[in-house]
DNA sequence: CGGCAATATAGAAGTTGACTTATATAAGTG
DNA sequence: CACTTATATAAGTCAACTTCTATATTGCCG
């Protein structure tokens, strides 16, 4: 199941959130959706299931528990599709974000290597194309991948 | 339809792509869908429909054209809902955006209201729970609005 | 060992959502 | 005005997702 997917379901969204501030068991994630969502126990295993094999969460046996803690490589991923919008409602901020990189890249090299000049810039300042792939574009040309 | 929801799909998700620089008919849209993802005319103008009811995209009518643009909202509403976990992967660069939001949010007071004391804040802070409403938790206590 | 507690899996059922084809609407064009 | 172009809507089909109940698995404990 594909990331945005995944985060389409609230119940999953919910279970980040528990899950976002450190390891959290099975049965206590399903206690807080089970109050919140009335849902059964199998319906938030499953749904734990799910961010386990679309790799938003990991689990780590402790006894007869299991302890589920956020993977963001996911979240980033999908953060990353939406950053190209973000000049829409933070036009100022964008380049903020993107001066501060450039500072802390440079104090990088200087630090490394000796200074140089600007290496091939991957343009990151605002009112460039938001065309992304990875999160974006799937398997182009190839059909019916789709939910039918 | 949900936000998140939304954007699970790759059409869609293509499709704000598209219109993310200005403008678009639907048939400029249509096209490079279709090529795309090889699905049909009325396929495409659905997921225009899903756009525009949720608020992702707006339109506006040029003789028997229609111009498609992005409505930021949802998205920046999206975004949000990220941005708690952002610490998990950029935690310097977290710390800096709050810093920068905080300032200019002081800054915004000072320009119209008088000066006054921290107003009840949100906790912006990283390490603090992701947990959110609006995007978040969809009505707690109401079961079985879920895709059943 | 017997039994309970914590989770996960299996199979069945209902609903939703994304297509497709056919058709309607409305604006240009000769 | 007839015709074509540009988009949208309608109705029907089909697969997938979520949930439930029932059951399996595995570790803990007396």
């Amino acid at each position: 199941m594909q990331a945005f997917e995944v985060l389409g379901d609230p119940v999953r969204r919910r279970v980040l959130e528990l899950i976002a501030d450190g390891e959290v068991t099975s049965g206590g994630v399903c206690a807080v959706i089970r109050a919140e969502f009335g849902i059964s126990q199998p319906a938030v295993s499953q749904h734990l299931r799910v961010l386990r094999d679309s790799g938003f969460a990991t689990v780590r046996a402790a006894g007869t528990r299991r302890l589920y803690a956020v993977n963001p490589e996911p979240l980033r991923e999908v953060a990353e599709w939406l950053d190209p919008f973000r000049r829409f409602w933070a036009p100022h901020l964008d380049a903020l974000a993107t001066e501060l990189a450039r500072s802390r890249r440079e104090r990088r090299l200087q630090e490394s290597t000796g200074p140089a000049g600007t290496p091939a810039r991957e343009s990151t300042g605002p009112a460039g194309t938001p065309a992304r792939e990875g999160t974006g574009t799937p398997t182009r040309g190839v059909r019916h991948d789709r939910g039918h």
